[in-house]
DNA sequence: CTGCAAAAGTTTCTCCTGTAAACATGGAGG
DNA sequence: CCTCCATGTTTACAGGAGAAACTTTTGCAG
């Protein structure tokens, strides 16, 4: 009889639910004008209810800023996971990978870059975001060592490719790579123009 | 005795004063989180006046960012208008342009790209945005004909180029160019990278 | 010149939001 | 059993968005 219990007072795990709703929030209208009452409300909750696990609206704003972070370091990790036949298929693969959750969480990716989620004021949020930023610069370092990559400065390359792969994310979201105006395969091109200038091998 | 007047009822050109008045609070801010109000205080009128000129706040973000492509499209045309010794030096420079722009009303830019200026809703701003897009367009086919360029499809030559400079252009913005990150001069660096890549002399 | 319609501003009003403060509740530890 | 504290709720208030109704100019037709 407690399982379906009809609102208990207290709620079990608000501030996950809370985030849960905001995140759904997120994804459906693919932008977060959604205030926070309407998150409680939803959430089924009194207005006030957040506020006992948010400082402000901006602070849950950064949190899913933050869990985006490591979703996209978890989905670059899965994607490269698998052998590959070399480092550069491997980045063009935890490309893909981002630019596919890019598409496929257009809110939650904009949000992430927004200025709404500001990494000075967050350092779990800043942790975050390097930490997946560590990825990629963990892949280029290899790629240096394995010969695949130019012994240019690493940062050089990281600027490059993390350039590269935004860009085509932001470009994908905003519906910029329509077939018609850019081919069929505007991303895996885009990115073999780059890894040519890139690799050793040009 | 029309000259200095106390205010006269009609403005004379208000829309233009609001506009002014929101780009200088977007330039201060670097976000454009003021109200509607704010910016009719500032401007020294009514909070309803506004009204009579935008349909919506919303409305007046999205003729900000309209501005804001004119006045890039205009930076980079006057950067590539001197006389270049090639196609590609001609593009560095266009892409400087692009980026130093960034780098200087941050909080335009960010706007500009933002999901605040929806460019599905604007024809004005969608036309502005594809203008100015059209100058690099312009520049890529150009490289093409004088063999600058490979010859694949210009569309994803575009994509490559527009999502490098524009992912290089959010990252300085964000601070991540710093130059113990990212050597000193990485964007020259990270454009001539991309440039092995899309350059014939490869 | 007069009169008037429309443009451009102002006032007023309603509904909503963010957030603070004071109050209520229920579960965990003494 | 009792009491404390985290977690919720209610109440309150300062602002903002935007609609509606009212006022001042201005441009223009006669």
């Amino acid at each position: 009889m407690s399982e379906i219990k009809d609102r208990p007072y207290h709620h079990g795990d608000l501030r996950r639910a809370l985030i849960d709703t905001a995140l759904a929030m997120l994804a459906v209208d693919q932008n977060w004008t959604f205030t926070l009452r309407e998150v409680a409300r939803r959430t089924g909750v009194s207005h006030a209810a957040p506020y006992k696990h948010f400082r402000d609206r901006e602070m849950l704003l950064r949190e899913l800023a933050s869990i985006g972070f490591v979703r996209l370091g978890e989905t670059m990790t899965e994607a490269m996971s698998p052998a590959m036949p070399s480092t550069r298929a491997q980045f063009v693969a935890a490309a893909q990978a981002c630019i596919g959750f890019a598409y496929q969480n257009p809110g939650l990716y904009r949000l992430m870059f927004s200025s709404d989620a500001d990494k000075t004021i967050d350092p779990q949020l800043h942790d975050a975001a390097m930490s997946t930023f560590g990825i990629l610069l963990g892949l280029l370092e290899k790629g240096q060592r394995d010969g695949s990559f130019r012994p240019v400065a690493v940062s050089a390359l990281a600027a490059a490719s993390w350039a590269q792969v935004h860009g085509l994310a932001m470009l994908a979201i905003s519906h910029q790579l329509l077939e018609e105006k850019v081919g069929s395969a505007p991303v895996p091109a885009a990115l073999d123009m780059l890894l040519d200038g890139m690799c050793c091998t040009d």
